[in-house]
DNA sequence: TTTAGCACTCTCGATCGGAGACTGCCAAGA
DNA sequence: TCTTGGCAGTCTCCGATCGAGAGTGCTAAA
């Protein structure tokens, strides 16, 4: 890694240039274009020295020797930290956005499958929407249906209107009548509670009531971080529109992603770990522990759901996009995605 | 369309040694391969004559002037209804099947998610699975939960263990103690119905009973053949796997078919109309209506579970793929997917 | 009806060369 | 010291050319 080095004014309005030209066009910018249409005042040659410099600190690289100059990492991550003017969706995006969600069904994941769509659509990237992480939500009702005789259905009601179900067997047969009484009771039991909070109750419950503290923990189990991690759901949308950019030619590279993508978990980590602390993160190229997204930048923020429940929604895409436009479509969608959860159960 | 010419035993070898050939090496193939692998006590010019013919009545076309013969769709056509040996799924395979279904939720969408996954990875193609059709599906239980005072979710549980849900609103608020005794008379009334008949029961009800009138309608509705079909998800898994295959080296072709994938509709009609007659359905080429599937082959067959719900399973690959490999392959993970779901409750 | 022989056609890959695009460097000018 | 014009050098890209190789269709003989 190289140790930061401080960019004069010129520098900075010349690695911006070339990082806004080249997001548009797709073809490394040389210095006669950077003169005709950035720095009219300026030679061609002044610019080469400059864009020798920045080349020679990592901020740009040349594809070959005759090319003109295209962003490194760095040159990218310079962009989005210290130069990147911020954005405001146009009202075409937000338009799109608003009626996508009106013909969303009304079930959290109808809803998070129409944000991935549609963040997928304005930013013509690939979205990625994580399930919304329940550990901390509380259990507003508890059905128990029966299914075969040893066998019963547990339908949680979470905050928030997140449904969760899970089977289970019992050691003894169970009519539908014993069931919902003992749903009445774990009704009341348990409402109001998280997954947590029950799982420390059941530890001091003792080791009587078989059925009921089977049931209990299966509940627990069903909510609890260390399942929700191993089978999170990361929806994704917009595959298709990686084959427009002209990065994903060779098809080596899309192969790599798209493996990532449906077996899910790693993505579902890097997920999970990021965005909970930044409004928006934006992870660039090699920054990527994945060498599936050597190649590619992720764009993440969260989204909300009755407060304590969130998730991560964003979109991965070539290092080569629009960080700006990018970044506040993400934040659009997130947002709405929010504002469209809460009102859920209305 | 050519009328169906009868085609003489030699003939028949011939054109089962082509399309055997080319969909294993992706090479068009020419008289000398041929005589040598396949027909040594034949020359190469004769042939050469039988291959002309076969290009004359339209069952194998040339690349070019100079180059071997590849099938038709007609050609394959008549391969997969009169030539084609049937193959059976090997050991390894069954294993993989076998074991992949080990690891799956016990939930409807769990297991067709696992089925898709499987069928993916062993056909090495892309694999469709549909949602259960469900309209004539028995009620089993019935649930109603107050997420606000006046808005209710209501959960059926259908034969088969499968879950669906829906939010109603209703123009008077409700405490949960009102919504648990319709519930408890609720399942008294419509349990062993299916939305048919919980239409048709409706219909004769007269307009009062308001609140639950309007609950009963919504539980038809999301049951509703046109419901169904209007959201019919189409899983799908393995697209990674077409880019394996030369024939989508150029990228038009598969952004076309993923443009199919991720809208789903039109796929989901295709699915539905189709591959309830035979045990197992092949459409080739440009027999497909969509012209993202002009060059690509459907093989479809159907799952059951709990006898009168159904869906379709199958894969969409290239028309260059091993038929029987993939139609032993696909019938048995139908299989293996319906008897999983059989044994959910238990 | 089958076969050997042969001329012909077409693709594919390698090679080549020129146009075009940029650069780096140098020396002169502000 | 910074900027600039000039210029030689380098590299890619594109099109043309060419030869090898593969495979065919046709003809005439068996």
């Amino acid at each position: 890694m190289l140790e930061p080095t401080p960019l004069d004014e010129r520098k900075q309005r010349i690695l911006k240039a070339v990082v806004s030209d080249y997001t548009v066009t797709g073809v490394p910018v040389g210095s006669q274009v950077l003169a005709a249409k950035y720095f009219i005042a300026l030679s061609s040659a002044t610019i080469r020295n400059e864009l020798a410099d920045l080349v020679g600190t990592g901020y740009l690289q040349q594809p070959h020797t005759s090319a003109g100059r295209i962003p490194t990492d760095r040159g990218y991550r310079y962009f989005v930290d210290f130069l990147m003017a911020p954005e405001a969706a146009t009202p075409g995006v937000r338009r799109t956005v608003r009626q996508a969600f009106e013909s969303a069904p009304r079930s959290v994941d109808g809803i998070l499958e129409k944000a991935a769509m549609v963040l997928a659509q304005v930013t013509e990237n690939v979205s990625l929407v994580t399930a919304p992480e329940v550990s901390e939500a509380r259990i507003k009702h508890v059905d128990l249906v029966s299914l075969e005789p040893q066998s019963v259905l547990i339908i949680l009601v979470l905050e928030g209107n997140l449904i969760k179900q899970q089977v289970v067997h019992l050691e003894r047969a169970t009519t539908q009548d014993d069931l919902s009484r003992m749903a009445a009771m774990l009704n009341r039991k348990v409402k109001g509670q998280t997954a947590d909070e029950l799982s420390a109750r059941l530890a001091a419950l003792g080791p009587d009531r078989d059925e009921q503290r089977q049931i209990i923990e299966r509940m627990v189990e069903s909510i609890s971080v260390h399942q929700a991690q191993r089978q999170t759901v990361v929806l994704h949308d917009g595959v298709r529109n990686l084959l427009r950019h002209p990065e994903f030619v060779e098809v080596s590279r899309l192969e790599e992603l798209l493996e990532l993508l449906e077996q899910g978990a790693q993505l579902a980590g890097i997920l999970q770990q990021v965005a909970f602390e930044k409004e928006v993160e934006i992870m660039i190229g090699r920054e990527n522990t994945s060498s599936g997204l050597r190649e590619c930048s992720l764009v993440l923020t969260t989204y909300k759901m009755a407060d304590r429940v969130r998730g991560s929604i964003g979109v991965i895409g070539p290092t080569r996009m629009h960080y700006g436009q990018v970044v506040a479509r993400v934040r659009l969608v997130s947002q709405a995605t929010s504002e469209v959860l809460a009102h859920l159960g209305n």
